[in-house]
DNA sequence: TCCTATACCTCGCCAAGCGAGGTATAGTCT
DNA sequence: AGACTATACCTCGCTTGGCGAGGTATAGGA
């Protein structure tokens, strides 16, 4: 119905590369906690959006440590053009439906 | 993640009492068709809402036909005002995600 | 040595969403 | 009479998604 997960992985890739563990800090801060994705969660949905192409991965040694960048292919950007205008039409109906005074 | 239909049918039954089609009805209008919930996702949602005991439900005859209309209880009440919290947070949430200017 | 933080991963469960199909009545149109 | 539309309910079964719990490994500090 939502599809948050994917929505904001693809919204934050938009901005710059970043790997997993970084993605889902940042997730947390910039939500100011309301928003959390667990691994279990963060990790298949990575692995899923590379697979259907929308994400490039790009691993990388830094500081003994082997890292996953991801980088948005054009078919990401489209993808997330039109999952961010499903949020807003989701959101907004919701947000009609919450906001009743009273109708028909 | 979101439970959006329960929330959006809770919130309607919040006003009055209504009936499934109704409701079915009610939510298109009401959101400009931004959110529909076919009957697959309706009927099975009402009946574990009134299961949970969230939700009362009163058979009536009308014109021949049977409406089951529907009444939110007192627990459906608290449990509305915790859904449209969550809502409200992860609401917010994305929007701040997609409405990063860059962070970090 | 041990703990914490970083960084990745998968398995398996449960819940949710949802299309497709089924039943039945009332009213309208041909 | 027959056919079609709108109303009104229902369930089965598939697929997706979410998510906790667990596992591996390295670096660095106590």
């Amino acid at each position: 119905m939502s599809g948050v997960p994917e929505l904001v992985v693809l919204r934050l890739l938009a901005q710059r590369e970043m790997y997993g563990y970084e993605i889902a800090r940042t997730l947390k801060v910039v939500s100011q906690g309301a928003l959390t994705l667990g691994e279990g969660v963060l990790y298949p949905a990575l692995h899923a959006l590379e697979t259907r192409g929308l994400l490039r991965a790009l691993p990388r040694q830094v500081e003994g440590r082997t890292r996953i960048y991801y980088r948005l292919t054009p078919r990401g950007r489209r993808r997330l053009a039109r999952l961010a205008a499903n949020w807003q039409q989701l959101s907004e109906g919701v947000g009609r439906i919450l906001g009743v005074a009273d109708h028909d």
